[in-house]
DNA sequence: ACAATAAAATACCAATCGGTATCTTTGCGT
DNA sequence: ACGCAAAGATACCGATTGGTATTTTATTGT
């Protein structure tokens, strides 16, 4: 048989890369055989309707999310190191092809608010995700006595991403980086604040 | 004749109604003959076509925003007050039946990438005049010594503007209002933080 | 070499899209 | 009272949508 795997996945990148460039619903199947050089016949043997593949492709955009900001995050060794790895992989949504369209979350927190919307339920363990693994950072930092013992990380991190969210908002709007680049500003000097 | 300038505005408002939440390009013609009453003609007789009545209806958006949160923060006296209002203003998206699909500053940006678009034009400068209109009230703060005179203008609305919308997708992903709430909890201590 | 079968292409479907041309209704000026 | 023009309704258009049924192509096991 011709490679399977791989056909299915390349249809998956390309319409993650669609989707969350112009949207899910603005992207068409058609558009998706254009990008792919498959033909619909192909893309309905891999996934069940329009619905099925928007959401694989999400979860495709939340897993390279997750995997790559977690091994930045891993990679930095002081936990001030941690945080700015944070920060420079949403200053990386400017100019990184991986996510032409932005933040996957916001795209789609944004796009759909329908209620029973399974996107919007992926969208929202996404932010959860994030949020968690932001938590961590202040809990590990408050343990080590890196951080004041009465920051609240829940508090913190919800700061943390609205104001790095709001900023590649902005910024993709202007086109350039000045939102993003002062958001980040601020927040490393918020880290200095709570900081022992 | 009938009251031509009643259904035109009609059209306007309920079309930017169903924008702003369901999305531009989400939204058919037929969606708004049906949340309206009127037939296709009598759309297409007061609008040139669906990117002429798009943006009418979000220049009506617009002009809502920026009338209401200019006459909010021209009711308040102090400077301290009239940035509470503008914090109760994103607030109110939560809530506010005017604004049921959440910020029509963000909802553009964020549905639309195209470059040469007007749509993506428009939000461009309700962010502009968004700023702008924050910027004043920082200048103000310094002129009259009730701001720290090193304080950047640009630099803190671009922060203030990014923490309010980025929250405001949060609440709004988690449909409850802990994020904007800790977002303005933490910008109303960033603002008595740069006070005199 | 050749079936068997999975993978992909092709050809179609009804429904809906934005848009237009035409017809009917309404209300004002006379 | 009536004609006229504006406002709105109706009926249609080609193009595109998501989706399906069927056919062709390619690969693998024997």
């Amino acid at each position: 048989m011709r490679d399977a795997q791989a056909t299915k996945q390349k249809i998956l990148i390309e319409s993650a890369n669609l989707f969350n460039t112009q949207g899910y619903q603005a992207t068409s199947i058609s558009d998706i055989t254009k990008a792919t050089g498959f033909t619909k016949g192909a893309i309905y043997r891999h996934f069940e309707n329009k619905q099925d593949l928007e959401q694989q492709a999400l979860r495709k955009l939340s897993k390279l999310l997750f995997d790559n900001l977690g091994a930045d995050i891993k990679k930095a060794s002081t936990f001030r190191d941690k945080f700015d790895a944070i920060f420079n992989f949403f200053e990386s949504y400017m100019d990184s092809p991986y996510y032409e369209g932005g933040c996957p979350l916001m795209n789609v927190a944004i796009e759909v608010d329908d209620s029973n919307s399974v996107l919007r339920q992926q969208a929202f363990n996404m932010l959860a995700q994030l949020r968690a693994s932001i938590i961590v950072l202040f809990q590990n930092g408050i343990k080590n006595k890196q951080i004041k013992k009465e920051v609240d990380p829940e508090y913190y991190s919800t700061i943390l991403i609205a104001t790095l969210e709001g900023g590649i908002m902005m910024s993709k709007l202007e086109r350039n980086k000045n939102a993003i680049a002062h958001s980040i500003t601020h927040l490393k000097a918020l880290v200095r604040y709570i900081s022992i």
